[in-house]
RNA sequence: UGGGUUAUAGUGUAAUGGUAACACUACAGAUUUUGAUUCUGUCAUUCUAGGUUCGAAUCCUAGUAACCCAACCA
């Protein structure tokens, strides 16, 4: 067996380089979600890429909540995160949170005050800001900076104590207020909040900031290899001055490129809005990018894998076509998915010389390879097919349905249009056709050719069902890059539902979330809202369409 | 008018001084009882300008562009 050779990211290069010198015999990495929203693709990319590491590196992952703001945090998103991952397929060594580390970190943060590194600023937000300067000008020494050790201790201590209101005091690690990095100007390392944490109650007024809570835990928790995105860049001289400072274990922050993708906005500050004011139904709505809306719009765990794997791991800016992730999920469910019959758009087909009441149980293949195996399917007199599959007068290289051609009915007989009914609209209500006894699937003796193949169902015997169809939710490729508010960009067809549309009887008992392959349609799977009188399927992806294209063209 | 990071096909990712590769997209064509799948083919003087070298995407110099940093968010 040939084993591919795939050359190394960046960071499995200073992993292995790591190995190799003895530096670490075994890395551990971290997933570290503020449990503030729901997870995204971009959350998955980070997801494979720090359990692919501990996988492919024999070592460990940890799953670190990093709940250090009680007012955006809440259990509901911890929940959400779990099952997310779970269901992508990785297990964590170690569920953890930073609010584990709360009396540890206090006690850093004392330690740091002892040795002179930190200090209680009673400075009002504003006055914090204007003496922190800009990125072209120096910030300035403010009045309180020069507190002893010990009004530091006792000060910082009552503010634990819950002397002080919200904004009365923070603690400030003492560093150098005219560095050109802003996150070494003193940056905040403690601030007050009387709010309710969503593990530790009441229990605290004060919680660190990310800067002193992160990089710690990560220590805390001999971390070998910190991953996280490029915007934290500023942070990792504070993060190992912090470090060093508090002479514990020292990790080591690595940063990569977040994932962007064409149509799609990705901030969780964006995506709650979206649901918030309605856009969408819920987090899991399967037009957002959340893994939770993938997952119910029908994508696999195994495909959005793939995707990950396929965007690779580089520092610089991305802006990944959303139609590799599509082409993932038709690559996955194209060996996966039953291939099932159904008509989004009804139209009445009638075999003028098939008997009244007969039916017959027609042996289908479930997929192209043996391994799907083979179903019955019903067929009968009066049939649905696809209105799109007539045309009175056919477009050039049409090859379906029109007066006087022939088409074969998948894995069933050969017809030929007779004629056709219309209602006062000139709309075309009904076909007329007959069919070629001896040309049925399988066992064709009729020696005719025909050039289109299209889906049915048996009228009498189809399940009335509705179909939600998914379009991309914004319109705009990069909505970042566009004027004004993303949300003028939203597609009002992003969501088309059909009431009645008809499926073959054997999707009766179909599974929630299972992919099944609508011949010629698309790939669609059971939607939760389904109940036991009504089907609801949605459309997980569409088949490429050569000649949708085709039709452009013209 | 500071600091940091990054520049390779339409989009991503490789090539670690020695023939610019792979995937997606797009466009052709073959096969097909899914206009699907599968298969085949086409698409780059590596941001620019100099330099070092027998040889540069890779090293050096000088530019240019994009992104990030001034939340008591993470």
């Amino acid at each position: 067996m040939m084993i591919e050779e795939k050359s190394l990211n960046f960071i499995e290069e200073i992993i292995e380089k790591d190995l190799k010198s003895g530096k670490y015999t075994s890395i551990l990495t971290r997933f570290p979600p503020e449990p503030n929203g729901y997870l995204h693709i971009g959350h998955a990319k980070s997801i494979c890429l720090n359990f692919g590491l501990g996988i492919k590196y024999g070592g460990q992952t940890n799953l670190r909540f990093d709940d250090t703001n009680p007012t955006k945090e809440e259990t509901e998103y911890v929940d959400s995160i779990k099952e997310d991952i779970q269901w992508l397929g990785f297990t964590w060594a170690r569920e953890l949170y930073a609010s584990d580390y709360f009396d540890q970190l206090y006690l850093f943060a004392e330690k740091l005050i002892e040795k002179g590194f930190a200090y209680v600023d009673d400075s009002t937000a504003e006055e914090i800001a204007t003496l922190k300067g800009t990125p072209t000008t120096p910030g300035k020494d403010c009045f309180y900076r020069s507190r002893s050790v010990a009004d530091n201790l006792q000060l910082f201590r009552e503010m634990k104590a819950g002397k002080y209101q919200d904004g009365e005091k923070v603690l400030r690690a003492k560093i150098d207020m005219t560095a050109n990095n802003m996150h070494m100007r003193d940056p905040i390392i403690y601030r007050i909040k009387h709010a309710h944490h969503h593990r530790t109650g009441d229990n605290w007024c004060i919680y660190p900031m990310y800067d002193f809570a992160h990089g710690q835990s990560d220590s805390i928790e001999k971390i070998t290899h910190s991953i996280c995105t490029l915007e934290f860049i500023p942070h990792r001289e504070l993060y190992d001055w912090l470090i060093e400072k508090l002479e514990i274990f020292p990790s080591t922050q690595y940063e990569f490129a977040r994932l962007n993708m064409t149509y799609t906005v990705m901030s969780k500050r964006k995506l709650l809005q979206l649901v918030e004011e309605g856009y969408v139904t819920s987090w899991d709505d399967p037009r957002m990018p959340t893994i939770s809306g993938m997952r119910r719009r029908g994508y696999t765990a195994e495909s959005i894998r793939n995707f990950c794997d396929r965007i690779g791991i580089a520092k610089r800016e991305n802006m990944i076509d959303i139609s590799l992730l599509e082409f993932c999920v038709r690559e996955d469910l194209n060996k996966k998915a039953p291939r099932v019959m159904a008509v989004l758009d009804p139209l009445k087909l009638i075999i003028i010389n098939y008997p009244e009441g007969q039916t017959e149980d027609l042996l289908s293949e479930n997929g192209p390879e043996e391994s799907f195996g083979t179903r019955l399917v019903p067929f009968s007199k009066e049939l649905w097919i696809e209105a799109e599959d007539f045309m009175e007068v056919p477009a050039k290289k049409y090859f379906r349905l029109a007066p006087g051609a022939n088409v074969r009915l998948k894995s069933a007989y050969i017809v030929q249009c007779d004629s056709f009914v219309k209602d006062g609209n000139g709309k075309v209500t009904a076909i007329h056709c007959t069919y070629f006894p001896d040309s049925k699937s399988g066992n064709d003796t009729s020696g005719i050719v025909v050039k289109g193949t299209i889906h049915w169902v048996s009228a009498v015997h189809a399940l009335k069902a509705s179909i939600r169809l998914y379009n991309r939710l914004l319109q705009v490729e990069n909505p970042s890059a566009e004027e004004g508010d993303f949300k003028s960009y939203i597609n009002p067809q992003s969501l088309q539902v059909i009431d009645t549309a008809y499926v073959e009887p054997s999707l009766l008992h179909a599974p929630i979330h299972s992919g099944y392959q609508f011949i010629r349609k698309g790939y669609f799977c059971l939607d939760k809202d389904s109940t036991a009188t009504e089907l609801i399927f949605n459309r997980t992806v569409t088949l490429k369409d050569a000649w949708a294209k085709e039709t452009k063209k013209n």
